[in-house]
DNA sequence: CAAAATCCTTGACCTAGATCAACAAATGTC
DNA sequence: GACATTTGTTGATCTAGGTCAAGGATTTTG
């Protein structure tokens, strides 16, 4: 439980605008003239599942909300070898103020829905709206946090301890909790292919796939389907992912 | 080569008041005024080559340049599994604003002379000073774009490409090059040890070091001692590190 | 409903990199 | 200048996870 953060982790209830979703981004501390402002440059746009949503290097002229749906960032090297470098979730936020590209692939996994904001207008309120600046600093450096958890996570983890590191993970962002906050029964519907996971893990499907196995085998977890995990003690989970981290919030 | 950034990834000129370094960092645009504020509060530190600066957890009430030597930032296991997470020269910027407490240990590798400023004093210099603030955004996304391009090193390279990548990594630093600024012969001194290097690529110092007299045998690169480097044909080594990317600026 | 994709699992085998171990070279120290 | 320490190299061996391959279970499509 090493993080003591100033940042708000759990959804505010500042919903930006008549955005369906409460974005944990931006507009977390706006009052409503802010809002309104927000609301004059924003757009939904959906995607089918795999579409890919930017290309690495290409312009990328928006930064956004995940509304529904689950987006990747990736990496990818000239033979094709891929690694997952971001996980949004709804009510994630992606872009990169100041930048003109992508430094990534952005990818839709599922269906999805963003709610986009075009960049330019965006980073003027930036400039006369100084806390959206302080949220997306306070934003920025809990990415970071999280992109280091991972570092260790791809680095040094063993297989059994990535892939119970990602059950933690994805359950504590489902269920929104913080660190410490779960412990006896958790549910948790994995949201990601074996192979996505692979891309996530820096391991291969078929490693992903043996390692679930194994888990299950000595009662880890339970599983129902291919996606449905029941985990009966999350505590032992932990014992497994191999840390005492806060798990960090994802990209 | 696809960043096209906006921030200035050179040095400016733009010393902090009678800073021995220019701070890449925070005092990239103030006017004399600011640089005023901003030595009020600072102060210089020094530490010992192995000396920890911060453990994991703890209060770090203070961000700071690094003046010369070389610290890194390490995530550790409880059992002592470690990997760096981030690697300060010169002119680098370390700290969390907003947030109290280390989230990784601050190492000093070398001997290490840094510039703090107090945190609290620093916060309130960004909260009146915006473009202090916007500064330590664009930081901070140029470090999450270097922790990205490092998780696919430690997610999919080989051991070979991660030897080959880190060298190009300090080249680039080192000769404070963009990419594809560098072709033919180019030196370096590697400023870490086997170990140190063993730590940000995620492998084992036997490794870091069969991969480098590898190099060296297959006259990618020479060697000198055990620490300088030359590399006759820059672009030879950049296909053995496997990618075309900016290399990032570490963190 | 058959055919074709997807997605997942499991087995057999292989290899990159880890581990264990010995030693060499450089550096510090009294 | 002998001795200890730190740093780096290389060899022998082991193993976690990759690769290749077959087949099962669902979902999609026509």
């Amino acid at each position: 439980m090493s993080r003591t953060s100033t940042a708000p982790t759990k959804f505010t209830h500042v919903a930006c605008g008549d955005c369906p979703i409460r974005h944990r981004a931006v507009c977390a501390r706006c009052d409503d003239t802010e809002l309104k402002q927000l609301d004059e440059i924003k757009y939904y746009r959906s995607f089918q599942a795999g579409q890919t949503i930017v290309w690495s290097g290409d312009r990328m002229d928006f930064v956004a909300s995940v509304v529904s749906g689950i987006a990747t960032l990736t990496q990818t090297m000239e033979d094709g070898r891929r690694q997952m470098v971001g996980l949004l979730l709804p009510a994630d936020f992606v872009g990169r103020p100041g930048r003109e590209t992508a430094a990534y692939d952005v990818v839709a996994t599922t269906d999805l829905v963003m709610c986009c904001f075009r960049k330019k207008p965006f980073e003027d309120i930036m400039v006369t709206t100084p806390h959206v600046g302080q949220r997306l600093l306070e934003m920025t450096l809990d990415e970071l946090d999280a992109a280091r958890e991972w570092m260790l996570l791809l680095g040094r983890k063993t297989a059994r301890e990535k892939i119970a590191s990602l059950i933690v993970i994805i359950a504590r962002r489902d269920l929104s909790l913080k660190p410490g906050d779960a412990d006896g029964r958790v549910v948790v519907d994995l949201p990601l292919t074996r192979e996505a996971m692979s891309e996530y893990l820096g391991l291969t499907l078929e490693t992903v796939s043996r390692q679930i196995s194994a888990l299950r085998k000595d009662g880890i977890i339970q599983i129902e389907g291919k996606r449905h995990i029941t985990i009966p003690d999350f505590d032992r989970l932990i014992e497994e992912a191999g840390d005492d981290s806060d798990g960090g919030f994802l990209a």
